[in-house]
DNA sequence: CTGAAAGCGCTTACAG
DNA sequence: CTGAAAGCGCTTACAG
């Protein structure tokens, strides 16, 4: 499909195959012997001073880069982990690859994302490369958090679900805690002193949009109250955000909040208020999920929502990859999400 | 920072140091030689169908997996590109990586993607964890349009600066032409009817917004036409496009469009007109610029705006990497936008 | 068609 | 402290 890349002519420095200089174009350079080299470089004890200045001015001077590959290929390690996602707009996989990063430390491992674009296919073929390419760990990101399909348990390397999460509980699976999201958003509204909640969420198979109503419920039932009217079910955009509190609206049951499955649903509603001139807190308050800044910040009123702390899942699933008793992670684990106070559900002061 | 990976006690079938069977191992089952086993796996031509039958028969018992990393410090090919970006959101790196994987082609090279989160120390840092592997180039990404540093020249790979460009005019760039989203964005409105158009855009400093400026007057001047008003600079926010459209309707001079800068502004100018009572696009046409679905698609109307065609993008850079005559694309290449139109500039039938 | 040998660039015991 | 040698997993001339 496409040539192959060739050096300039112009410039021939093909010491290597590779075209840079070798650890042993080093060695012969500092006139010590190629272990002495590898020592001195890798900083290892065992080599004097003098010798270890001679080696690394070489290196320099040739503009020596150690191949990690046939490092790798001796000590078995690649210093590599895959992240696989399936994440079209980036939304979720991003932050996780930051925090993923962050757990593994910038120097020692590094975290590559690929896309395999919701295609089964894809992500089979990117995970045979991953493993071809000898990454330590695979993380595989879904975009919801429902189960899906395992990929293979003996595969030779650990892999965790991250988001998403795997229908094979010998797996490892890590995810957003979708019955505590429902909890705090539920406890900020009654707090922040509203009584009449109503709920609009997104797709109703989705586990996200039916766990995060169960948390509600159960928040509300404990402090002696339920919900206004039926909770809506559609999908997680801002056009069934507008439609749905429209329809929440015209119930003519009264209500001081809306509670919406996500930060789009949210928008919506916040459209829906403005048009009616409904003011926001101060007559009904609007809630979402995600905290996704780009719509939660810069609506007006800027939304309350709930974080999904989605750096730290990453975080999370790099650590169980590197876990020494990794199969111990075998399951689901929920992690726990936050709220983000903005102008949506309090007046300012 | 974190422990190393370890197999599970109990099962043993580390035939090799990473724990997967060799090539030796399946070229003693096939009671080959190695040299055999190799061609036959890699269907070269000279090896008889029963010897490569016997081959693939045993590969598979054995579950092997070819090490790409062996293989390429052999042949010099890693068969991998890494992508480079600062784009918080991904809004930019991900289409961009499409267009690469597409351009790549699926199975030969695997494109990986990496997060500088725009810190040069860690953007540096990538580079060389990636140049250790001996990926076979590198695509940095941006996440504006304007110059950008160099990473220098004679890294000994390639590398292609993408929607930002380098600096160094030896270095290959390629980016959008937004002097010609400019011009399709003003012929789109004027084509459409439109004579009286107001510009709100971002951050003046930014070449994206100058200069699809001048190619919005340039394309107004052929049409003997002029901004009406001077064009609003802020950024590239919702919430500059709501205060500037609000600055431009007390302007009180008379407008039917207003071109804004971006996808959010434009967002921003459609709350305003709303909010105002103005029909879009009955009274005024709005129009945006990133075609960032998320937002564009789903405004009230939906937003007529101009796709930067960043696959397109992703793609062209990919070729220039591998291009034989590398360094005879050096330099900034425009690509071409277009535009995509939608409910608010053409009332709909 | 098949295989012995050398080599890619590195690290790691093992001697000295 | 230093170096000769073996080896990681693979491929590629080169003989047969």
């Amino acid at each position: 499909m496409i040539a192959e890349y060739r050096e300039k002519p112009g410039k021939t420095m093909s010491l290597t195959k590779e075209g840079g200089a070798s650890l042993a174009d080093v060695a012969k350079l500092a006139n010590v012997s190629q272990a002495t080299a590898s020592k001195a470089l890798n900083a290892k004890i065992d080599v004097s001073q003098a010798t270890r200045a001679r080696v690394e001015d070489a290196a320099r001077e040739l503009g020596y880069v150690p191949n990690t590959l046939a490092r790798g290929l001796m000590n078995g390690r690649t210093g590599t982990v895959g992240v696989i996602t399936s994440d079209l707009d980036g939304r979720f996989a991003l932050p996780i690859l930051m925090g993923v990063e962050d757990a593994l430390g910038s120097d020692k491992v590094f975290a590559f994302l690929c896309d395999a674009r919701g295609d089964d296919v894809r992500e089979q073929t990117l995970l045979n490369a991953l493993i071809q390419r000898r990454v330590e760990g695979v993380i595989i990101v879904g975009n919801q958090t429902d189960l899906r399909p395992s990929l293979g348990r003996d595969l030779g390397l650990p892999i965790v679900y991250a988001y998403a999460m795997s229908e094979d509980p010998e797996d490892v699976s890590v995810t957003v805690d979708n019955y505590q999201v429902g909890q705090i958003a539920a406890q900020h509204l009654i707090y922040s002193g509203r009584r009449r909640i109503a709920h609009i969420s997104g797709e109703a198979p989705h586990s996200a949009a039916r766990k995060r109503l169960e948390g509600i419920v159960d928040t509300l039932a404990e402090n002696k109250m339920e919900l206004v009217g039926t909770p809506l079910f559609g999908d997680w955009s801002e056009g069934w955000g507008r439609a749905a509190t429209a329809m929440v609206l015209d119930r003519d049951e009264p209500i001081d909040a809306i509670l919406c499955g996500s930060d789009q649903i949210a928008r919506g509603a916040l459209d829906t208020l403005r048009e009616r001139g409904i003011d926001v807190p101060g007559q009904i308050a609007v809630m979402g999920v995600d905290n996704w800044t780009l719509l939660a910040a810069n609506s007006r009123p800027s939304l309350t929502t709930v974080d999904l702390n989605l750096e730290r899942l990453g975080r999370t699933a790099a650590q169980r990859l590197y876990d020494p008793d990794f199969s111990s992670n075998a399951g689901i684990e929920y992690l726990p999400c936050s709220v983000v106070i903005r102008d949506s559900t309090i007046p300012r002061l």
